[in-house]
RNA sequence: UGGGGCGUGGCCAAGUGGUAAGGCACCAGUUUUUGGUACUGGCAUUCGGGGGUUCGAAUCCCUCCGCCCCAG
């Protein structure tokens, strides 16, 4: 949608600096914004006190500062099934799952979006460190579905990784207004502006859950585990896991077994429950130097097989140069091949292909 | 019960008379809207037990205990 025609926007508003700015922001580039606190998950967890309550009031007091309007969207049960029921199940299957990902994909742009659109708003609005942009906008007549997705101008802070499901669709109805500002500069605007949140620490962990282990999640999900092996490259037993479900490649702590260098866990069999690991850092089984890729998403075009892209398997990871295998293979799978050997490329994490700043799209590593 | 070797924090391991390196693990913190990685800090009043020599020992002596290897 052409940026004129937006007047009304709702703002996910998380109780965080970052949306409390964005809400400002919007309401001084003259939208009529509407603050949105998302319920998604209030579940208290052993040891952990959800903080939900003070998210919300956070994100309420800076509505009140701000003079505009306030709402809460309940959709815990759907976060529940679509995003920690798919997370769980990606543990249990083995792979390591972003739930953050999906969270972007299904909740914030699929039923927030929905749901902002059906009480009469023109677009939402998220203070993810990314831009969206418009092909031909400069001539505001650019079709809808144009809208394409940059990589946040702050570089310590870039979270289109997380956002590379979500459709161009959804992004024409979208704003990211600080993907083109530095945190900085976010922290003292809200410091300027008075902001009950500016001073508030950023989130961590897992989206809306809050700051809890993600071992000790599926521990309060799942209860514990069967223990089994943890065997090194000679295919000796050096210690036992406490379920292989709770680790991924590429870790080292949490292992338990010490003695001379530190051991990485390279793979896991989760019919035999053995966890593998190794203290070779060049163990073959640490490093790739190509992605097969499934679920596939590409926001406007696919990437081709004739040019150059870069791609980053992990958030904040530095974006490597590849390329896409071209020819045969199921259409819904596509192998990228790395100019540099990457370490500890895990199953269920996703890799996110770039052009420039530009992101293209991207896939689940299998 | 002949010969040789060893026993230092959960693990690996320096240190052979001068008052316990280092690494791993673990714990805490930092970084981080997933997991993971990385970074910083903490972590043996004590060196298998007991005696002794010495101003002073994990380091020397005696003895006991426990392992390992070669012989049997």
């Amino acid at each position: 949608m052409p940026l004129k025609v937006i007047k009304k926007v709702y703002v996910g508003m998380s109780g965080g600096v970052d949306s409390s700015v964005t809400a400002a922001l919007l309401q001084q580039q003259g939208y009529a914004v509407t603050g949105v606190y998302m319920k998604n998950w209030s579940q208290d967890l052993p040891g952990f006190t959800c903080p939900w309550k003070e998210d919300y009031q956070d994100a309420k007091r800076v509505a009140v500062q701000l003079g505009i309007a306030f709402k809460m969207y309940d959709f815990e049960a759907e976060y529940r099934q679509r995003v920690v029921d798919y997370m769980v199940a990606g543990y249990q299957a083995g792979i390591t799952p972003n739930p953050d990902i999906m969270c972007n994909q299904e909740v914030k742009f699929k039923l927030f979006l929905q749901a902002a659109l059906d009480d009469g708003a023109d677009a939402i609005a998220t203070g993810h460190y990314a831009r969206i942009v418009y092909d031909g906008a400069d001539s505001l007549a650019g079709s809808a579905g144009s809208a394409s997705l940059l990589a946040g101008l702050d570089p310590n802070k870039d979270q289109s990784y997380f956002l590379y499901r979500v459709t161009a669709q959804a992004l024409s109805h979208s704003l990211m207004p600080i993907g083109d500002l530095q945190k900085p500069a976010v922290r003292a605007l809200a410091k300027k502006l008075g902001l009950a949140t500016a001073e508030k620490k950023d989130s961590q962990g897992i989206c809306f859950v809050g700051k809890v282990g993600i071992k000790d999640f599926l521990l309060a999900e799942l209860g514990p585990q069967t223990p089994g092996p943890i065997v090194d490259p000679a295919g000796k037993t050096i210690g036992e896991h406490d379920g292989a479900l709770f680790y991924t490649i590429g870790q080292r702590h949490g292992l338990d077994v010490g003695g001379g260098l530190p051991y990485y866990v390279v793979g896991k069999d989760m019919a035999k429950n053995e966890v593998y690991v190794t203290t070779d850092l060049q163990d073959g089984r640490l490093w790739r130097r190509d992605v097969r890729l499934t679920s596939l998403h590409w926001i406007n075009q696919p990437p081709t097989a004739d040019r150059p892209y870069q791609v980053r398997t992990r958030y904040r990871a530095p974006l490597i140069g590849c390329h896409v295998r071209g020819g045969a293979g199921p259409a819904d799978q596509l192998t990228v091949l790395l100019d540099d050997d990457v370490r500890a490329i895990t199953p269920g994490q996703s890799a996110v292909l770039y052009d420039g700043p530009r992101v293209v799209g991207g896939g689940i590593v299998i």
